[in-house]
DNA sequence: TTTTTTACGTCAACCATATTGACGTATCAC
DNA sequence: GTGATACGTCAATATGGTTGACGTAAAAAA
């Protein structure tokens, strides 16, 4: 019979409730979107690559990466089906030749504004009971959950595609 | 070329902002124990696993599939390799012997615990600056993501499973 | 101008996580 | 005894990735 509450540490407070409520909202809050495309046929990658382009047109595919945090073979596919769906359209950069902007056909953007249409519901009902400055509270608590060294160009990338 | 701004709403309001923060958020706070993972060489899933027995011991299987929403094959990999290596236990039931009750040994209690306090000390830095008050705000938002025909038994489950 | 680096694509092989469908077994409830 | 339930398992398949190797075009540096 082994004491099952042997650590040193005075019985630390574990915050299960939220790491719990994070998996649940979240799996939900996806969960929306999924159901939205099956119909489509597209799944949650797809998804992921049309909102990001959708929001910073002329994305490069290496800034996409960086992003999703996947290889370009990871996206490979993904990509392939949404340009050859024409939901996305790819024109090299000005500057520099070599890279491939992405941007939206107007028939990505439909979907994918109608993805976002669907979270934002759900986004502003979860807020709507909560106190004034809830949103910002949310904001910053999400923010922080974010890697240090990654915050400043995630906040930069959400800041940079603002309606 | 086609007007883009051809929808009928104007300008609706879409909360592109907190969709980003949520996908940004989850996807550093899961890296953590993903990373956390790679010694051991499990994965997410067995993750999922082990901490939802581990905070509901006495678990069955199906109730663990209705959690995670995924088929009874989609956990059977993992949950198999968990038993094995000795992390998790399995009885039948007491009332019911075609039950299989799912509980965690001392090695996956600790191992869970591991997890959980990385991701709770991510979860109190993201808190620390916030107003007094910000744990339930951002605690009943989260909840808010969740479907509504689910938010019930989530928090009861939540609930059941607490320190 | 040659060389090197960069941005990207692609082929092949593979892995983790899941799915559906079919079938089997033990057990419970009637 | 019969039927429903809880669970397991086999087989086939899908999705979303991975690593590694190799190729091309264009930019940047020598």
């Amino acid at each position: 019979m082994v004491d099952v509450k042997n650590s040193s540490a005075p019985d630390e407070e574990l915050a299960f409730d939220l790491i719990e409520r994070i998996f649940f909202g979240y799996r939900d809050f996806v969960g929306i979107a999924d159901e939205a495309l099956v119909k489509t046929g597209y799944g949650r990658a797809h998804h992921r690559v049309l909102h990001f382009v959708d929001r910073n047109p002329g994305l490069t595919v290496g800034e996409l990466l960086a992003i999703l945090k996947v290889t370009k073979q990871g996206v490979a596919r993904v990509l392939r089906t949404l340009v050859d769906d024409g939901l996305i359209e790819v024109r090299p950069g000005e500057h520099d030749r070599r890279e491939k902007r992405l941007s939206v056909t107007t028939t990505g953007h439909e979907l994918a504004v109608e993805l976002a249409r669907l979270q934002t519901k759900r986004i502003e009902t979860a807020l709507a009971p909560l106190p004034e400055g809830s949103r910002a509270i949310v904001a910053a608590f999400l923010a922080g959950l974010v890697d240090d060294k990654e915050r400043n160009a995630v906040l930069t990338r959400i800041q940079a595609g603002r309606s």
